[in-house]
DNA sequence: GTGAAAGCGCTAACAA
DNA sequence: TTGTTAGCGCTTTCAC
């Protein structure tokens, strides 16, 4: 490893100078341009575990997410790290896999890397974020609210899933359930709340996992207890299993049953037939959640605030009942 | 922030014996026990730079992926997490988006933080990784070959394509054309390659990127100027875009045009028809280059490894002509 | 087995 | 402006 004396022997200047120069700082030019000639000739690249212990701060952002397969968690990540990109921080991806413990270990993990910020979607909202509170750490919850004193940029998940159900309604489905998602994950329950607003009442649902085994296991469920003519389904991912238990009970789409669900997948528009989805902003999620944080980041006071962005209802055919 | 100093003087022994409680070294038991609540207590968390820097060595491992977007790259990483959590590693995942500049500046980091190792899917092969082998952090390829000597788990593309490309054929689909990816790309070329063989001669095709907008591209520009009646896609991203064309220009998968992607998609079973594909054990890929990369970090010297996986031709509708 | 002390590579305070 | 020096928090010799 080439060190920044290694650079200051072979520039014949002080580390410090070496330092200053590669920082910006002001150098006499003449100098500096020694000090870069020789870092570029010996191909040295800064310790940044010892800048960073040095300044007690890093320039790495922490994004904890709760299922890289979803395509929503992709475009939060993408904003996230555009954003975080442009102000020169780097984003260090963790995929939580809507494991608990798994997310448990990055935030120690982010924690002891002593990452200058953390985004984080939870999977439930008693997950514990207090020792990164205490580690004065800013932080910023995305899609999940958290029982907590935070920043957040949610969704209003609630008037999504109550305009969903609505729209169900008014196309003739008269006995929608609800497969929201599991049962510790607020934004399931948000969505069962604007589900039972629309529908009147306690309605049908069954709770399952964000996964494409949880939807097939949810829709079986409420296909064997009760006799929907709709579902609305949680997530992308738990979509495709419901589509697959339908297939296997030879239901097809839009004749026997109606479906909408949360999130627009890329390929929503593409399978049989087209999904009607409840769209969220996820990219303009992941930058809001980016600014939010670096304006902590940067020392940013004040309460804790609660961003919310809109839902989008677009309507495709597997909603509209075929005559 | 509190400091094993602090735990030290808590339990009223040295900072040395807190290290040594902490770490599993040999400690008297009493001791031991006297640091591990004093830690408790007050909630302490070893700082992962100082330690680092100290120990001369990281316990994360970077992966940098061309595209999150893309399925196969995120079971890739299920794939080197699993592993890599296991034997005690941190992933830092790093999207670089198809983009050579991104990738460019994840490797930097990656340098910079001085990771044990790295896994990458370059965009391309002249993607430059010397200063990582520089500075002496261990590499290992994943998906696309690189022009330098470095262990490498890739996938037979070639014979993939070649066996889809006949498969089209005897399917009684005469004028297959091809769409391989980006010119850039290894694997492009090698998908371009095996369809040749197959077709026994140069055939048609059309290079694009891999994502939604170059599937589109590339089938306009086959579809414009040749008239094939089979398509064969380099990834599902692209595939989406393609099959966003073909819907523009009225024409039905199964009966005008037969089609075969790579990448076994989860959605791919359910758009219309059905797709058949090339599927590849993406996630035994990502636990294989995870375990190479540990066995050099641990030491394992040696020339550099190349592993090849095998593809699986999945039949579905969109390839079998209708009758 | 334990503690004192050195030092990882860097930057910031202080001197010159 | 530049160089010298101290020290970020930790682990690891080296004495005891």
């Amino acid at each position: 490893m080439v060190t920044i004396i290694d650079v200051a022997r072979e520039a014949g200047v002080s580390p410090a100078t070496v330092s200053r120069a590669l920082n910006g700082a002001k150098v006499d030019p003449e100098l500096a341009e020694r000090a870069r000639a020789a870092a570029e000739r010996l191909g040295y690249r800064a310790n940044a575990m010892a800048r960073n212990l040095r300044r007690q701060k890093t320039d790495v952002l922490a994004l904890i997410i709760s299922d890289v397969a979803n395509p929503v968690f992709t475009a939060i990540a993408r904003g996230v790290e555009d954003v975080a990109q442009r102000a020169g921080y780097s984003v260090l991806l963790c995929n939580a896999d809507e494991d608990p413990d798994k997310e448990a270990r990055y935030l120690e993990v982010a924690i002891a890397e002593q990452v200058a910020g953390i985004v984080i979607s939870p999977h439930a909202a008693a997950t514990d974020v207090e020792r990164a509170i205490a580690a004065g750490i800013p932080l910023v919850v995305v899609d999940r609210p958290l029982d907590a004193p935070v920043d957040s940029v949610l969704v209003r998940s609630e008037s999504g899933a109550r305009a969903a159900t609505e729209h169900l309604l008014a196309e003739g489905w008269n006995r929608p359930a609800c497969l929201p998602g599991p049962a510790d994950a607020a934004t399931a329950l948000d969505r069962l709340a604007g589900y039972r607003a629309a529908v009147g009442g306690d309605g049908v649902h069954a709770f399952a996992p964000f996964s494409i085994e949880g939807g097939a296991a949810a829709a079986a469920a409420v296909l064997d207890s009760h006799d929907p003519d709709a579902l609305l389904v949680g997530n992308a991912q738990m979509t495709l299993g419901v589509l697959e238990e339908l297939a296997r009970r030879h239901l097809v789409v839009g004749r026997d049953l109606g479906l909408v669900t949360f999130d627009d997948a890329p390929w929503a528009r593409f399978v049989d037939p087209a999904i009607t989805v409840v769209g969220q902003p996820a990219y303009e999620i992941g930058a809001r959640a980016a600014e939010l944080l670096l304006g902590r980041v940067a020392g940013a006071a004040g309460k804790p605030e609660t961003v919310e962005f809109g839902t989008e209802l677009v309507v495709r055919a597997s909603s509209v009942r075929r005559r």
